[in-house]
DNA sequence: TAACCGTTTGACCATCCGGTAAAGGCCACG
DNA sequence: CGTGGCCTTTACCGGATGGTCAAACGGTTA
């Protein structure tokens, strides 16, 4: 079904990609129904399977056709560009992933949770390539003292750790602060502020 | 089973628990099963269900009995103490805590991701009650010019995202590091330097 | 209009899984 | 050393669930 032919088979599809979504990253993988999915996605469960071979097709298409749009605020760093101010906007893109994209987040992070038994090759591969990459772009604004000198890969692994709570921990951190508080506008702030004094050079001692 | 009576009931009641947190912390709720948790248990499934009336009373036994534990480290910040060193000896303690009961933080994990189907009760009180009482502690610490000014309860919650997030995602980590590593190890150190910037109090502008 | 072909569905199957029943084993106590 | 009661197991049940199949449907084309 990588090819939809007809334009019948592309909506489909799309459709059953978008209800798998949404299932799929409520209650992972082994939690989620072949007849939630073909509720959510308004069809019969013999017509999912008409469309993927399997469950484990559906969800195999779906995490590795998100994975790039996952990687893509990363991708967008850019080498030439001005380090604090690319750092800054990954953090900001990062957590705008979080707060529009919230399911896909969760979907990944129940795969990781549980060891990736469906993300491990893509991990091992092209998001280690990837941020190994970027790592050497960070190390070599650091070395030119451009930022705060910090190891390239825990930096990065803050960022997502920071920007992801928001969306998969979203319940928890309603439920702390309360009515009458939007987490992510506080958050871009106060993410901000993070790596704004995280980042920024040492003043000389005098 | 709350109240064990015998010697047996007590060590057999310990080691399903302990079956349980291996392999619920491995594949959620609904992806574990009793014949699993029994044979890591080394019983047998009727046996299970001989000392808990289900799967999720099993279930549902270990977070609340794990719950105080994992707040622990919390409700130790002193607040009398010196707040630096209260909130960055809290650091050292959660991370220790994600080393070495990684298993616990992935049952936490796995029920908030899913919208804390079980966990939700206790978030809504215990853990908001107790994050609420140490917003205060370290809002008047800030107030008293002691450490920077920044919204509390983002300040717990970007504890919570970097320290957790080494347990979580351990396999995500380990995969970008690659050979040769030992995450805590320097998570320790990146932490460290992590919020005593973020916490040192702004220089006066000259 | 007839026939072809992509699409949809109702009925069904096999397996997995949580849970039950009842008989048998075993230990502690008198 | 026997008996009562705690513990364990074998066999089994019923529902949920992933997946199959063949028939039926419907739109496009000759």
């Amino acid at each position: 079904m990588s090819r939809p032919r007809t334009r019948i088979q592309r909506k489909n599809s799309e459709t059953i990609l978008e209800a798998a979504l949404e299932v799929f990253s409520a209650h992972g993988f082994r939690g989620a129904t072949l007849d939630q999915i073909a509720e959510v996605a308004g069809l019969s469960k013999p017509n999912l399977l008409y469309y993927f071979p399997s469950k484990e097709a559906i969800h195999t298409e779906l995490l590795t056709g998100l994975l790039d749009t996952w990687l893509d605020p990363l991708r967008a760093m850019d080498p030439e560009g001005d380090p604090l101010a690319e750092i800054m906007a990954y953090v900001s893109r990062k957590l705008e992933m979080s707060r529009d994209y919230p399911r896909e987040s969760r979907l990944f992070a129940n795969d990781i949770l549980q060891g990736a038994p469906f993300m491990r090759a893509a991990i091992e591969g092209e998001l280690t390539a990837l941020v190994t990459e970027k790592s050497q772009v960070l190390q070599r604004w650091m070395d030119e003292g451009r930022i705060a000198a910090l190891p390239p890969a825990h930096l990065i692994f803050s960022i997502w750790a920071l920007t992801q709570h928001y969306a998969d921990f979203d319940v928890q951190v309603r439920a702390v602060l309360g009515e009458g508080h939007d987490p992510f506008a506080e958050a871009t702030d106060y993410l901000e502020t993070l790596f704004a004094k995280l980042l920024a050079l040492p003043r000389e001692t005098g």
